[in-house]
DNA sequence: TTATTATATCGTAATATTGCAATATAACAA
DNA sequence: TTGTTATATTGCAATATTACGATATAATAA
């Protein structure tokens, strides 16, 4: 058989494992960097940015809204993204608890 | 075509991306919270843990240990594994870092 | 040596992701 | 209305991931 076994684990390791997805492909991270790059938020240019089609920029922004990274305002024609900072409060609570939980329990 | 155009992002988009396609999988989480439950280190156990083949989960762990989310210390017969606190803290320092460079920037 | 235990690798089927041309939709302007 | 601009959706080919049986490897014990 194969891929995911989703059943088998909880919501939450599912959630988790979904929003880190979305984090998972090297355009993706390149949007986010060219978010936190121009001081106000973006629409299409993303597409003028990217080596990438506008159908792929357009696939990749929904993955990011749908994992609640990026929000997407209507302006007029045009959709405003621009990161979510609640989602990655998140993402350093997440960390910064492992870290703290981690201490001397390392082999 | 398909799949992945690496070639045209930069290494270190490209490595975040790869990182974070460690952390994609609920199995991989569900291993890591395994990591954080049991005090000591662990090896085999996570195959009695989790519903999934032997041969999975080793490769699972591969997959880990290559993003140095995990590592491996011969023990013998058995591999012990154990969280890596410098990419947790890796982690820790990249949402800090975003989080801090995006007040105000929100729309 | 053989047996046992623990883990890794190979091969492959099932499934998921990626990228884009073509097309659709939505808001506004003329 | 028609045209323009901006973004989303559909359909599909190329590619990547996932899961596991079978098998291999490595360390130790008897």
């Amino acid at each position: 058989m194969g891929a995911s076994k989703s059943d088998f684990f909880t919501e939450e390791q599912n959630n988790m494992a979904n929003v880190f997805k979305a984090l998972s492909h090297p355009a993706r991270i390149a949007i986010i960097q060219y978010l936190l790059k121009v001081d106000s938020c973006i629409c299409g240019d993303i597409v003028n940015e990217l080596p990438l089609a506008q159908p792929t920029i357009s696939q990749h922004l929904k993955e990011l809204k749908n994992a609640n990274i990026i929000k997407g305002t209507i302006e007029g024609t045009a959709i405003c993204y621009c990161l979510n900072p609640e989602t990655i409060s998140m993402f350093e609570n997440y960390f910064g608890t492992i870290s703290k939980e981690l201490k001397n329990k390392c082999c």
